[in-house]
Parts: C-alpha cells; structure tokens; sequence
DNA sequence: ACGAAGATGTCCT
DNA sequence: GGACATCTTCGTC
C-alpha cells in the first residue's frame, strides 16, 4: 500500500481536505495544493460521473490514484485524482495550488503573471503542470505526474463548489484558510440548491 | 449527424 | 458585472 493509496482511502468528502498540502508534480513543474473539490459520482448532480460511465469519465470509474483528465470550453485541461473503490466514481478536483518547484520555467510560460496566480484556478493549474488529454487516466504513483503527500495547511475552511450548476450548496470546496493562491469563488448564473 | 452546454479565464465597460 | 472565446463530449434526433 503506497502513501497515497493511504491518503486516498475512505469517503471523498474526507479525502478531498486531506490532499490539501500534497505536492502534485509533472516533470519540473511541482504545485502545493491549497484548493480542491470533491465530487461524488452517481449521488452528486455536479459530477461528471452522475449520469453513468462515458469515454470521457472512465477513468473516475477505476481505482483510486489516477489521474482524471478533462478539457473544458475547449482550453483548460483540468485535473481531478480518482477516489475510491473501482466503481464508485468519485474524484476531486485539483482547483488551485502554489508552485514550489520549477516556477522559472513556469513564469516562462505565462508572462506578466503574477506568481501567486500562476496555479490559482484549474484551468491555471492545469496549464502551470502541463496537464494534457492525453495524461488522462495516469497512475499517479508510478507515472509521469505523481502525487505525494505533504504538510497539511495549518488552518482550512470549506464553503459551496465554485461554479457547479446543480448541489450549489453541498460544501465540498476545502481550502487552505487565507492562502492567496486560492481562487475566488463564483456562484453559476443559474444554480440549484442541492 | 446535429446542437447545446460546459467543475474557466480574460478582456471589456 | 458581463460578454465571449473555443472545441470536446454527450444526448438527442
């Protein structure tokens, strides 16, 4: 049993806050995290897994510690680690985080952006770690993006998931409490409650 | 085969 | 605060 099979064990709304200060790494490029999300498969209404197994999803179906991988409106590649027994869907979201390795490289990349912005969103971080489609489905132990379990923040808080239309409500976003590189929360136009 | 929506980011006023 | 870029995925016809 690797450390991250450890961390990644039990129920998804308990695992989501304990990868808060786990180091994600890709190459050069290694980010802090400091905001996630879970979501919980078939019994969540925001998840990509509610509506059952696609192409696009398989891989939150499999064991934990893969890397979900999925392009939203057509630019940002984000990440999610795969949580849970084969079969129950459920994953979190790797929403933001603060680069601790290779931010030369980083800052490269993305001129003019400030440092503690360089992960502070999923589309950001995704873009910062070099995450590509063809990643998806990545053990993350073994691969070429990896996961290793770090110094939990001193203080987190949870609040309502950014930009979810359906579970508006469910208070599945855990953050790292007054860390700057957490990303602004936004409500969707148009959310249902729970 | 077609169309609408999207776990976002950026630029505009 | 609001528009819009951009393209894959999925549901429906």
């Amino acid at each position: 049993m690797s450390a991250l099979a450890d961390l990644l064990a039990g129920p998804v709304q308990e695992v989501a806050p304990r990868l808060l200060g786990a180091v994600v790494r890709h190459g050069p490029v290694a980010v802090r995290l400091t905001e996630v999300e879970a979501y919980d498969g078939a019994d969540d209404p925001a998840s990509h897994a509610f509506r059952g197994r696609t192409r696009r999803n398989q891989v939150m179906f499999g064991p934990a510690g893969h890397l979900y991988c999925y392009l939203s409106h057509g630019i940002h590649v984000c990440g999610n680690v795969s949580v849970g027994p084969e079969g129950r869907a459920s994953g979190v979201l790797l929403r933001a985080g603060e680069v601790v390795d290779g931010i030369d490289v980083v800052r490269e990349l993305r001129p003019g952006v400030a440092d503690r912005d360089l992960a502070r969103g999923p589309g950001r971080l995704g873009r910062a770690l070099g995450l590509r489609l063809d990643l998806d489905g990545t053990d993350l132990t073994t691969g070429a993006v990896t996961v290793t379990p770090g110094e939990p923040p001193p203080e987190t808080s949870c609040g309502p998931r950014t930009g979810v239309r359906h579970a508006a409500d469910r208070a599945w976003r855990f953050w790292s409490t007054g860390d700057p590189t957490v990303s602004p929360y936004r409500r969707h136009a148009h959310a249902n409650g729970l």
